[in-house]
Order: C-alpha cells, then sequence, then structure tokens
DNA sequence: CAATACAACGTTATAACGTTGCATTTGTGT
DNA sequence: ACACAAATGCAACGTTATAACGTTGTATTG
C-alpha cells in the first residue's frame, strides 16, 4: 500500500511514529545524553515528553502553558528555551523556522539533515531525509565557496488526507 | 576566475547585484505590477527601494526606522507589513524565515523557487535557483502524496569572503 | 453633484516570540 | 562539608507580527 521510493530514506513516514512509545523516545534521548555526558534533567525531559505527546510542531510557548497546566509548575520562557536550546543542540529537536515551533527529532541516534513537510491542515509535520538534497546544497554551497552551518528545508502544503478532505 | 557548474542556474552570483542599478531593478518591478494591473504605490515602491538599497536581509523594523529616518515620514507595523506581504505575493520579495528578515528577489519575472545562502559574517545572502532540488522536493512530496505550496531552503554558514577573513 | 464602492493607508493596541541579567538552587568532584 | 560549575527561577525587556478600527483618495454610477 505504500508506495516505495528508491532513493529518499524517510526517517518518518506515515507509520513511524507509531513504531515506538513516548517512553521509547524519551529512553533513547536519555541514553544518547548519558553517553554524551551531558545531563536529561526533568525539565528537558518534560519539555521533550510534551513535544512528543504534541504530535505537531508546538511553539515555546504552548509549551510554557502545558507544563503550568499539567504540572501545575509555572516555567518562563527562558527557561523552556533553554531546555530548547539544548534539545536543539543534541539533535533531539528541531525548529521549524516557517511555523516558530518545535518538533522532536524521529531518528536523533543519526546526525540528521532533514527536510520537512507541514501541513497547512492539519498542523502536522513530518521529518524525512533526503541525502539527495543535502548532497545538491552541499554542490551548491561549493560552487559558491559556502561553508555551511546549518540547512533549513521545510515544504508547506497539504497531506495527502487534508488534501483529500479539502477536495469534497 | 568564477567557477563554473553545469546544473544550478544561479539567479544571483556574487557580481549580479551590480549588474542592473536599483533603479532598473525598481523600473522592472514597477512594469510588472502594471502588466499584472496591479499597483505599485509610492509606498510599496519606497519599501522595495530600501530593500535593494540595504544589501542585506532587512527585517521590517528595520525598514519602518529607515522610513521614519530618510523620509521624516513615521509608518506603522501594519503599513510596512502590508507593502511586504503586496511584494511577497507578487514574487518581488522574499523573506529568509531563519532570520524573519526580507530580500528583494533578484528575478522576479521568472518564477521561482529559490534557495538562499546566508552568510553569519556580513550578513548578505545569495540567492540561488536549483531546478534540480526544487525537483527532488516535488519528488519527495510526490511519495508523501503531499501538495506543495511553499518551499524554504535556506543555507546559514559563511561566504567564501568571511571564512577566508575569519581563518586569519 | 451626491451616493456609493473599494483599495490603500494610518493609528492604536496587543499578541506572539525570544533574550538579558542576575539571583538562587542543584548537582558533582574533592 | 566545601568549592565550583551547571541548571533553573524570575523580572524586565526587546523584537516580530497582527487585530481592529478609522481615514483618504479615487473611480463609478445615477
Amino acid at each position: 500500500m505504500t508506495k516505495s521510493s528508491t532513493q529518499p530514506r524517510p526517517c518518518t513516514d506515515p507509520d513511524c511514529r507509531g513504531q515506538h512509545s513516548r517512553r521509547e523516545r524519551v529512553a533513547l534521548a536519555e541514553s544518547i545524553c548519558e553517553g554524551r555526558g551531558v545531563q536529561m534533567t526533568e525539565l528537558r525531559r518534560r519539555v521533550l515528553e510534551l513535544l512528543w505527546a504534541s504530535g505537531e510542531p508546538t511553539s515555546a510557548y504552548q509549551l510554557i502553558e502545558a507544563i503550568k497546566l499539567r504540572d501545575s509548575r509555572p516555567v518562563g520562557p527562558p527557561t523552556v528555551y533553554r531546555a530548547l536550546h539544548f534539545l536543539m543542540g543534541q539533535g533531539l529537536v528541531s525548529r521549524i523556522e516557517s511555523l516558530n515551533a518545535y518538533v522532536p527529532c524521529v531518528h536523533p541516534e543519526r546526525d540528521h539533515d532533514c527536510l520537512f513537510f507541514i501541513c497547512s491542515g492539519c498542523r502536522t509535520s513530518v521529518e524525512l531525509e533526503d541525502p539527495r538534497i543535502a548532497g545538491l546544497l552541499a554542490e551548491d554551497a561549493a560552487v559558491l565557496g559556502f561553508v555551511a552551518m546549518r540547512r533549513t528545508v521545510e515544504v508547506e502544503g497539504m497531506c495527502a488526507r487534508c488534501a483529500e478532505t479539502d477536495a469534497a
């Protein structure tokens, strides 16, 4: 049923999200941190859990709200932003620039360089890895003599499900 | 002296900015608007001129400042944002998501789908057109059944000149 | 010449996103 | 226990963007 592509390696296909529990996701993140000698603190774990629980790109202020409501624990913006910066630094979270929002990374164990497909209908995003695009970007950078540090590749549109619904 | 690539078609190479005067750029934009039956008003022209004059990605509030200072004419944020939205709608300006800033489009006459290489050193950005990347994005979208509407491709790093300086 | 319609622009306030600076706590090694 | 670094709490502030509402200028029409 699922179409298969020869080249791109989806690090999330529609099913991948369901393949591992939130607990497993967070446990993997913890073990990664341990291996690197950095601290996965309570707050950082909580932020990561909430991002996994959300299921869609989530803004920093939504996280602040969620922590206040669900944990009866008021946190300020700097606290959450620091946790997000840490998680991004460890490759556990990515920022979606076009939404000012954050998503947990599906395969933090890989050093990834992902594309995001963001649905305007259901607000979800899908993370995809396509080394061919990374390669072309590297090539174009080389032509310009440009030393690339960070890549942002985001495609906004409608996912298959929403496009279908919308057509009705 | 300039390395040439077989495939990508730079719509800005380092020289392109200098090949046309600001006046020519704005005149082209005006003729495009006229051809489409939309109005290039005084304000919209001014915003576009300032973006060309700036030489680097410019925030909406920098434009507000520039208009206040240079034209002794205070404008509010909505005024500038409306002009920016119009210009973006006409393909005359692009937004750099990772900077919350705006740049004039180098080849508005082409329906473009550009990459931006943004230098952290000199704050400049270079616009590049690479149909191969657009093609791969389209392909990946098709695999997902995703209907793409807007693409954001941004690479942050150091341009050749700044990388050299930095190495010293 | 009203009367109307409409696009663009002006103005005020506020929402949304993010950072600085400093005090306090927590955790770790000795 | 002590010293030190890392992490967090907190208040204030800075930046980016939009909502809501009003005004102006320019057709068009009767």
